[in-house]
DNA sequence: AGATTATGCTTGACTAATCAACAGTTGCAA
DNA sequence: TTGCAACTGTTGATTAGTCAAGCATAATCT
């Protein structure tokens, strides 16, 4: 339970932020990961792999993230199953300034805990997580 | 992410043992809820206290208990604004198929850590819990 | 080559969560 | 006591997530 409602406040925290430039935390996080795969962008499901959401809750993401402008699909050359999700510049625009936003709200979020605190409590969180990575197949 | 993913991962070997007696991880939160609130029952904003949702949630959760035969709601004398929710038996046999299973699943997800790591986790968490407590107004 | 299987993504139907607005009830104050 | 505000739920509309099935493309097998 504790781990439950401590994450959804930190959820709470930073989804509010967010809120406010007109997208949902897990469509940021979206944008975030195309960020990191600049400039190639990447096949739909692999941002799926490094989330939370089930497939064809991607592919709608992708479809609001193009209406609004902030992504670009795009077929390329060599294997024509892939779509290949990129970034678009109004998206880059629109993290860079969320950055320091989220950036303080993470830092407020735990700031009641010191340094090497927060480092034991990443350290048992990862634990927990990876022993389910056999069983749960992510 | 370490928070969220393993707070995920969790609540997926949890959600897999309850979804085998045909209800999801909330409703079963709040079936134990009233379990605990027997024999008077509960209110229904009061258990929406006690949980993640929001209010119209709420209400529709207990809209499906009620159709499963799990709850029953009660207008009660005194203030008639109030309605309040009880487990039924049905519902209470269900918990108590279950009972077992998801102490086994929820020790099986923490079985990495030891006793004393577990208190540490348990202890950090509550601490970035609580601090929201303020502003989230929860 | 041709058939079969696997992959990558999309769609439709359903379920569920959220916001805004509402109705009934209560409390409080002029 | 009457009128206004607050409280407790409920509903409708919108948005989002999930499962099962489908289409196109690619890889594999004979």
């Amino acid at each position: 339970m504790a781990l439950w409602t401590s994450a959804d406040r930190v959820r709470a925290a930073i989804d509010a932020v967010v809120a406010t430039r007109g997208i949902t935390l897990q469509q940021y996080n979206v944008l975030r990961i195309l960020r990191g795969a600049e400039p190639d962008g990447l096949p739909t499901l692999a941002i799926g792999e490094r989330m939370i959401e089930r497939t064809p809750g991607i592919t709608r993401m992708i479809d609001r993230l193009e209406a609004k402008g902030l992504v670009a699909r795009e077929r390329r050359s060599g294997d024509r199953r892939c779509v290949h999700v990129k970034i678009s510049r109004t998206g880059l625009e629109l993290l860079a300034g969320l950055d320091r936003k989220i950036d303080a709200a993470d830092r407020g979020a735990f700031a009641t805990l010191s340094d090497a605190e927060l480092s034991r409590l990443t350290e048992l969180l990862e634990r927990v997580r990876d022993a389910h990575e056999s069983e749960s197949g992510r």
